[in-house]
DNA sequence: ATTTAAATCATGTTTCTACATTAAATGTAT
DNA sequence: ATACATTTAATGTAGAAACATGATTTAAAT
């Protein structure tokens, strides 16, 4: 379905007005879809994106502040996402010798293994997506939303 | 800056991983900057979703189930969404004659205003984006979301 | 050395979201 | 007409997010 159908608007201001709700549009519904993945993990998209990003720093760990820097929601609190994924032995924490204010997060197996088990469903649903859109106009969105982006 | 620079992400198990990430990560980074002129005038985004939306059908008033059916993010409460219109006088709730159950919802001369004096700055905004794409690119990006949503 | 500022993380509080439940009105079938 | 299901909106509640503040450690300035 168009946008125009989606929402039932029929007209926008401009092809930038169109484009900001399409692309808010857009995320959610992608961000729907894995959410209803994410819960069968007891896991919130936030969740999900922390140990994500711990799991590409597994060997060293990282420090809270560098994962509130690279989340995709930055508003969140990352020091209670944490909290959560501790309460679950998904991470750890373990103290900075050098800097003792830092913290440093690391990824259990734990929590190693939950991804591995969310990776098939995860990949199923990109595979959608390739139904949808060649792998070239993937890439040439990206590259759109890159350009986006540059703008002030 | 590329998404990997920005999220500190340097491998992709694909395009469509890729384009997940970016479409979250750009739909935020829009997100933020509107959200700090909604801030400014004591809305929210949602709230402000919902103006739209009734000032799309000022004349009629829509039904809470069809604003619900028509938002951006969809698990949004919409009854109390316009709770809080309502108490800054920015809608109105009248009942339905031939449908007790339903409420229909109307924009307030007031709320009118407020969107009338927000324009400026999303205007602004959106020509801010539009030294980043021309429109031809933006109304190409419209359609590659389109198609993108297409999938099952 | 002492003071001041900055960095880092945790916590308190308020508001919002997600989900289930409730309540009333309407539709439908017998 | 009655019974039962469905639609529509509101509310109760737990949990999460948003935002401000506080506590501790480090770095910088004088």
């Amino acid at each position: 379905m168009s946008l125009e159908t989606d929402i039932k608007q029929k007209k926008f201001r401009n092809s930038y007005q169109k484009l900001s709700i399409n692309l808010k549009y857009t995320s959610n519904w992608l961000g729907y879809r894995e959410m209803d993945l994410f819960k069968e993990h007891d896991l919130t998209s936030q969740q999900y994106n922390v140990l994500r990003i711990l799991r590409g720093q597994s060997c060293s760990g990282v420090k809270v502040s560098d994962i509130a820097e690279r989340m995709l929601d930055k508003n969140s609190n990352a020091s209670r996402l944490i909290d959560k994924l501790l309460a679950k032995n998904l991470a750890k924490r373990t103290s900075c010798p050098n800097d003792r204010r830092a913290v440093d997060v690391v990824i259990t197996d734990e929590g190693l293994a939950l991804l591995e088990a969310m990776e098939p469903a995860l990949l199923e649903i990109e595979t959608s997506l390739s139904e949808a859109l060649t792998e070239q106009e993937a890439d040439q969105l990206c590259t759109l939303l890159d350009k986006l982006r540059k703008s002030e």
